[in-house]
DNA sequence: TATCATTGCATAGCACGCTATACAAGTGAC
DNA sequence: GTCACTTGTATAGCGTGCTATGCAATGATA
């Protein structure tokens, strides 16, 4: 029996990670924002002067790939790096002014995003939607650990 | 209220599918291949000789992203191109043998990611949720188009 | 038939994920 | 204190997604 796509999870995890991340970069690209500059931005809004050792663990990407995007975020003046009190290897990331104002509408154009894309789904289908990407979150993250 | 990533269908979506990607991608290493160039296969097993179009229509992907990766494809020996017999503008895309060898392999290898993803599901849950990721990609096409 | 719009593909340039590697600063053992 | 190991970042190189653009072949139209 031929390897069926349209039932294969991780296929479809794929197709849906890319529509919904093209849905969010239109949505946030008015306001000068790339997705994994979101998705970082959400680690600093509510608590500023983290490592990037910190935001790695946090978001779960490597440390080459939380490198370059810090690197483009400081070039596109939304963070600031000062070095570390207690450490001389480390720096604390702090977001400028201009990254503080972004805060509300960007989390309106993700919340945007989710509402369209979940728009068909009754709330009890989003709750269980949601607690099945997790789990199956969880499991491949253990599974990494294991492997 | 802050924006809560771990209730975020988006941001879980963005998750799941890097760890899908990373499972797959450690399973068909071996076989010398990359996800995009499964993900091709797994059209041009079945049914050699589509045009690039066909292929991009298929894969919901753009016309650009499919040209580069059939280049890297032909360029690891996994296809050939052959004139379009009825447009001069299009070529035939047909399986070398090493391609075609490949499979029983690789498919093993993403049903191996995939039951490893979805261990902890049970079978009914395990329908629901290829269900539901179904019905967003849907929700999400639909929206795209209406723009 | 000559012209013009459309279509199929390629290329350039960028974001963001990865692995592998390098390097400087910290930490421990002696 | 010195040497070796560890740790925090940076960089190089690549795959895969995107938009924007260019070009050659096709098709439609005057």
């Amino acid at each position: 029996m031929a390897f069926e796509k349209s039932r294969s999870a991780g296929y479809l995890a794929n197709h849906m990670a890319r529509l919904f991340a093209n849905g969010l970069t239109d949505r946030i690209r008015p306001l000068g924002l790339a997705p994994a500059q979101f998705m970082t931005l959400l680690e600093l809004w509510p608590e500023d002067g983290l490592t990037q050792k910190e935001l790695v663990a946090r978001l779960d990407v490597e440390q080459a790939t939380m490198a370059n995007t810090l690197a483009r975020m400081e070039r596109d003046g939304l963070i600031r790096r000062r070095p570390h009190p207690r450490d001389g290897r480390a720096q604390s990331i702090y977001l400028t002014d201009k990254a503080k104002a972004l805060e509300g509408p960007a989390t309106a154009a993700a919340t945007a995003t989710n509402e369209s894309a979940l728009a068909d789904l009754t709330p009890d289908e989003r709750v269980q939607f949601v607690s099945l990407m997790s789990r199956v979150i969880e499991a491949m993250r253990r599974s990494e650990e294991g492997g």
